[in-house]
DNA sequence: TTAATAGATGAGAACCATTCCAATGTAATG
DNA sequence: CATTACATTGGAATGGTTCTCATCTATTAA
């Protein structure tokens, strides 16, 4: 599934944010590296028993948490009630689809500095040391338009 | 507690929006509008709790939902496991606390450009027809801050 | 004003994603 | 290899939110 390029990496990513190396660890950042989906816990237990079969849930749990805390994964709702994580090796923000939950990441030249002007502006104005920020636009995809028959021009 | 032109003014918003007047609606939404905390479900129970001392949490949350659909309402997350509140009249982003959960309002000449400004690139880059956004920004607050005995030299 | 009805409310049960717990297992250190 | 601090497991517990359905009511039409 992971390449081997991805298992270094990752070996690499977890040494270099001082965390224990665990097989559970590893294949877990080896799954969200190399995966553009923006899983939730339950769909990386479906894609890792084959692997792990034994991995407990909470271990799952335990791991994104600490990625979350590490800055390394970014959590997500999207209205279908469970949380999705992501990757976040580089900027971007997400388009959530209102209609069928869907998530894509969007980037764009000057995107980097929209972040650093707002973050600069916040500090400023609110007396927060400001340590991160989260972006998310909404609307329906391209799929939900044609499948809800509304045009462009409403 | 909402005085008497928040009364006249949530009336109206209520029927702007074709929203069936009720009581409860009524003195919730008017609660948020008077009030500039992010309140959960359980704050707004206790709050309102002399007035509508029988209303249902089942009630609140309806309306809440309510109003989040009819966009008079966002939901956010402060990491303390329950949905916070806030009434969006006008638009601005949150500031939020990731010591203390603390939620602050902030806006500035210009935020609503780079708002559009997303929006616009957004829609262009993933097709997405756009129908709204958050931002959000994370950092300490000042009382945390001082607090934790950090300096902003770090 | 009254009657009809679509929609809202309320109390509690149910749901379910997530966290907690205690026992076991294991990665890292020297 | 021994030590130890930390991670994993599985199941129980938690708790915010939703669901159910009987009751009630705001609104509309007659």
């Amino acid at each position: 599934m992971a390449s081997n390029a991805v298992m270094e990496e990752t070996l690499q990513i977890l040494k270099d944010h001082k965390l224990r190396v665990t097989p559970q660890r590893h294949i877990i950042l080896a799954y969200l590296v190399s995966h553009h989906n923006h899983p939730t816990v339950e769909i990386i237990r479906d894609a890792l028993g084959k692997e792990l079969p034994n991995m407990g849930a909470s271990t799952i749990y335990n791991t994104l948490n600490t990625f979350v805390d590490h800055h390394l994964v970014v959590e997500l709702q999207n209205g279908d009630g469970s949380t999705h994580y992501d990757y976040f090796g580089t900027p971007h923000y997400h388009a959530i689809c209102t209609n069928c939950g869907r998530i894509v990441d969007v980037t764009y030249p000057g995107f980097s500095d929209t972040e650093k002007g707002l973050e600069k502006k916040t500090a400023e104005i609110s007396g927060y040391m400001i340590s991160g920020n989260h972006m998310e636009v909404y609307g329906l995809c391209p799929e939900c338009q044609i499948k809800l028959g509304i045009k462009n021009n409403e």
